[in-house]
DNA sequence: TCAAACTAGTTTCAAATTAAAACCAGTTGA
DNA sequence: TCAACTGGTTTTAATTTGAAACTAGTTTGA
């Protein structure tokens, strides 16, 4: 079998985003650290992750820039995982990907964790693709203007 | 090695999200199929996936009622995949996606394919999560509620 | 203070998954 | 009609994953 090629090189966003979160683990990983999770154990305690592939995601995230790894807060000698700005740019991401799944993956009154506004403990507005004007546009509103090379 | 547990029964919409759409290459077929692509070969071509995983993947996206398959549109006796209303709601997901790549993994000035709305050309507007007033609220401003026998 | 428990991994090994290539039957186009 | 195309499946081998065992340093609490 051959090696993984890389996405990083590619003409597309998309394909470089999920070169770097597009597996199993990964978005996971960054939902949890969303969640206030920053430990090894907590994070592998909370997914049930194998830990020899928490430690390779781990790494690949700090990597990849999305998350870093900082002195514990709570004063003991271990370390945290914390994510960067870059890291924290993924939260419409994983706000999308929840989205779609209240809406598409649960029976109807099925219960599911809820992410909620701090303040007014509020459910968030869907999140729709809006043009410069902050009209919802629809996907066959839009076109994907490639590149010469562009795959 | 044991086989990969299912996500379906999770009480996080991220993880069910990401246990159909969670791998290399269904986002991209995903992405494909907003893009107009609807036949095997095209998908095949285009992102130069395995015959056999493309197969796999696009079974597992009908399985999911993220694609459906149909007679060919041009008059063959083929058939095509394209995405039912189930896969066209991952648009926001794609959206989230190729905005994070496009602001984080390309250098500045740095080449890359663009979404533009139809009718204006332009790109749309960045995707940011908000609350039912309509007001931008970041990740810190919002909590998890979990369920009692959530993880 | 000393042992038990916890943290954050790494190593080993087998199984699952993935990729490439070969193969194949039906369809289309020149 | 016959070569090329479509939409796969099969085979084989490599890569990746997962579970469990192992390690070494840190913390806790009796």
């Amino acid at each position: 079998m051959a090696k993984r090629k890389t996405m990083q090189d590619d003409a597309c966003p998309v394909a470089r985003s999920l070169d770097l979160v597009g597996d199993r683990w990964s978005l996971l990983l960054v939902r949890d650290a969303f969640d206030g999770i920053r430990r090894f154990s907590d994070f592998q305690r909370n997914l049930g992750v194998a830990r020899n592939i928490l430690s390779d995601r781990l790494a690949a995230l700090v990597e990849a820039g999305v998350m870093a790894v900082q002195p514990a807060s709570d004063g003991t000698s271990y370390q945290e995982y914390v994510l960067t700005p870059r890291g924290e740019r993924l939260f419409p991401v994983v706000v999308a990907l929840r989205q779609w799944g209240e809406q598409q993956l649960f029976a109807p009154g099925e219960p599911h964790s809820q992410l909620l506004t701090a303040d007014t403990r509020q459910p968030l507005a869907p999140m729709l693709p809006s043009n410069a004007a902050g009209q919802v546009v629809q996907s066959h509103d839009t076109f994907v203007n490639k590149l010469p090379h562009d795959k």
